[in-house]
Formats: structure tokens, sequence, C-alpha cells
DNA sequence: TCCGTGCTTAGTGTATACACTATCGGGGAC
DNA sequence: GTCCCCGATAGTGTATACACTAAGCACGGA
């Protein structure tokens, strides 16, 4: 893979998985010498992730990582209504039928019980937004729906789904995923705006809780992580 | 200006204006000397470009500008449409109305004959996206926004607006910042999708009226344009 | 005559050196 | 004692050199 591709990806998944977390410094030189490329390519990432907004540069010396705050989760979720909105109607007037009834039969079926299932569901949740891009046929949405997703792997990482919450999201992805299938553009636009209002409501829940019980692991030591050559 | 940063607006706006046209290859050792740049700043400009989508890695060592045709305009304006209701629901309900008002009053003011006038026109408009983008108090959505703007001035450049089209436009912006003056979102949304609507009608028109007159200028002649250094 | 292989060259990817700037700390003056 | 200024240092911005890759062309063999 190309260094400054490599670099990107590799500081990307470190953000969103939280190994990087928000308010910490990167350092180019340093950044540069930890993942074994040069300043340049480096640099290139930087400017990606700039552009995404997973980091920003404070100052012209000092370029850190994002915070995501409730604020963030309620701008995100704004833009996310709109575009999924839209992309549900028009994926309901192109999509081919059998394709998103498959989808929402496996919607059906998921048992969430253990981590393994777990991640089978996300996987699956991942093949119903690959199937939703390919029915829009438009690459402006894709590209903002991506961007946004991008955003909301940090987000979905700050709020611990619960088990009742995810029997629920699979049943109303069931029911989009039908109403695609069905060619309904009306109710695959209202089920995903019902989806996106539950998911969001039980994102900030989950986060008034994690902040009533004393937030343990949201705050890590920045000043350790500044330098994240010792990593 | 930082030399990288030079290098991106320079080439934007050309691409934008249409002096370099769909097609065209970006060379980077040849726009770096045109340009008056080294490499490393102008491979940075390249790249905020295909990120923005205004140029494409045709293949590993030939990027181009893109080009935009009937299917990008449809998609173009599937996404803005999602995009900018969202937006006036959001403005109808946090906008200061005094701002608002005001602007409605301008665009019932707006006269639109004579060159400066039309200029003075687009200058209104500019305004009153950006006080949309402060009413939604939205970075996700404004940079979304912003990506499609800039498309969409190629398109504007594409189909030349007429003087009905234009009194059109004006009142019906008129009733969007009035809508959102007066906190009605659903009124701002209908406002804003009738308004796209006769929008994108207007533009397809003027491009079937373009290509049934033979399109003079539509393609200019792409190997003068491979070597910018001329230009 | 056609196909395949090797060379040449154009062009990009990366590393590194140099220059410029902002920030922080210390010292001197008021 | 405090404030301001100057210098040192860290860090970024840019230029350039080198390396690697891919494509085109020519030459030779079948």
């Amino acid at each position: 893979m190309r260094a400054g591709e490599h670099a990107y990806r590799t500081l990307r998944n470190e953000i969103q998985s939280g190994a990087l977390p928000a308010g910490a410094v990167l350092v180019e030189v340093e950044q540069a010498a930890r993942l074994g490329v040069s300043r340049t390519p480096l640099r290139e990432a930087l400017g990606r992730l700039v552009a995404d907004g997973l980091v920003a540069q404070q100052s012209p010396r000092v370029t850190v990582v994002t915070d995501v705050d409730r604020d963030d989760i309620r701008a995100l979720f704004e833009i996310r209504r709109a575009l999924e909105e839209a992309a549900a109607r028009l994926a309901a007037a192109r999509a081919d039928g059998a394709v998103f009834a498959a989808l929402a039969d496996e919607f059906g079926e998921a048992h969430l019980a253990g981590g393994e299932a777990l991640d089978a569901y996300y996987r699956l949740i991942a093949r119903f937004d690959e199937a939703l891009d390919a029915a829009v046929e438009n690459d402006y949405l894709t590209a903002a729906l991506g961007n946004v997703r991008t955003h909301l792997v940090r987000v979905r990482r700050l709020a611990r789904d619960n088990p009742e919450r995810l029997e629920a999201s699979a049943a109303e992805h069931r029911l989009i995923a039908a109403a695609i299938a069905a060619g309904d553009a009306d109710l695959a636009a209202h089920a995903t705006h019902v989806h996106l209002h539950n998911a969001l409501a039980s994102i900030l829940r989950s986060l008034d809780a994690a902040e009533a019980a004393g937030d343990p692991a949201a705050r890590a030591d920045l000043a350790t992580l500044t330098h994240q050559g010792a990593a």
C-alpha cells in the first residue's frame, strides 16, 4: 500500500477506536516516526483527516484529535436524517427488490446474543449500507453518507449499545429494508426517521448514564498520549 | 498565502470558470511550474481537488478535470434537495427572524436587468446562503452544502440563466426567506423543494437548448489544453 | 508480418534538507 | 517585582533529489 494511504488508514482507525483519544496532539515528526513513513505522506494523511473533521489544527503549530460532544452528535444526526431519508426514498424507487427483501429476512432472523453474534450483526448493517449506496446510484450522496458514517463510528463507541436496543434496531432495519423492497418510498423514509430518532435517543440516554456513573474511561490522561512513540 | 492554498484556490477557480475544461489533464510538474509553486504543495492541492470531486485520477499517472453530465446534475440536485430542505427546516426553527425578513425584502426589491445587477443578485444569494449556514448551526451540514455548491458553480455555467427564470428565482427565494423569518419550517422546506424543482427544470431545459443549437463552446479542443503552460 | 521482450522515458511517490515562524523562557530595565 | 524584549528551539512549509512504476516503442525472433 502507498505510504500516505497506510498512514491515513492507521490514524483513522486509531482515532475511531479511541486509541488516539480526543485532544491527543499529533506532531508530524513523531507520528511519521511511529508509523514508519516520512513527513510528506504523513502530511497528506493529516490533511485528509482534517478534511474529514477527525482532527483539527488548533493553532498553526498544533493539530489535535477533535472531540465529539453532545452538540456534535445532535448535528451529526440532523444531517444523517436528511441524507438517509433521501437515500431510503431513492432506494425505494430504484433498488432491486429481491436484494432488500433478502436483507429484510436477515434482519428478521438476526440473533443478538454473544460477542461474535454482535459482530455479525454489525457486518449485516454494513452490508445493508452497501446495498443502499449501490441502490441510490448517487456518488455525491454516497460520499456525504460515508463522511457521516466516519464520525458515527466514534459516537457508537461512546455509547455502548444494550441488547434491547439492538433488538429494536434490527426490527427497525427490517422494516426499512422491506419498505425499500416493496418500493414504498414514504414508508422507507418514515421508518428511517423513526429508526434514527430511536437511535439518537438511545445514544443520549447511554451518554447520560455514563456521565452519571462518573465516566471512568472517557477521559484518559492526555499528557501521556501527547507523545505516542511509547505506545 | 500558503503555496498549497494558493494552488488549490487557483486551480479550483479555473475549473469552476471553465478555464480548465472537463477532460483537461493536470500533470504535476507542468502545473507546479505554471502556478509558481513546487510539486509538494501542488500535490496537496490536487489531493483536495480529488476529494472535492473536481478532478479524478483516471489512471495512476493521469489526473483529469472531471466532467459534469446530466446524470451528475440529477445526482447533485437529489442531495441538494435533501440538504437544503433540512437546512431550511432547521433555520426556520433557529434563525433570527429579523435577518431573514430583511433578506426577504431584498429579494422582493431585486431588479435583474443589466450585467452588474446580475452580479449584485448573485451576491445577494451568496449572503442568503451565508445566513442560512449561520442559522442552522451545524458544521457537518454546512460542509456538505459547501461541497454541493462547489459543483453547482460549474452547473450554473453550463446553463445560462434567462431573465424570466431569475425573476422567478428571486420570488422563490423571497418566499423561503419569509418562511424562515416566520419560523414556518414546513413552508420553508416545501418552498425550497419547489425552488429546487424549478431550478433543475430550468437548467435541463437550458441544456437541451444548448445541445439542439450545436453546443458550440461546450467542447473546446482538449488537445491544446493538455499542456496548460501556454495558457 | 506479428508477437513478445527489453529498454527508455515520463511521471508520480517518498525522503530529506533547508528556511521560516511562532512560542516559550530568561534576562534586563524600569 | 513585574513587564517587555530578545534569543533559542521546536515544528511546520516548501523545494528538490532520488527511486520506482508503468507505458510506449523498437528490435529481434518465430
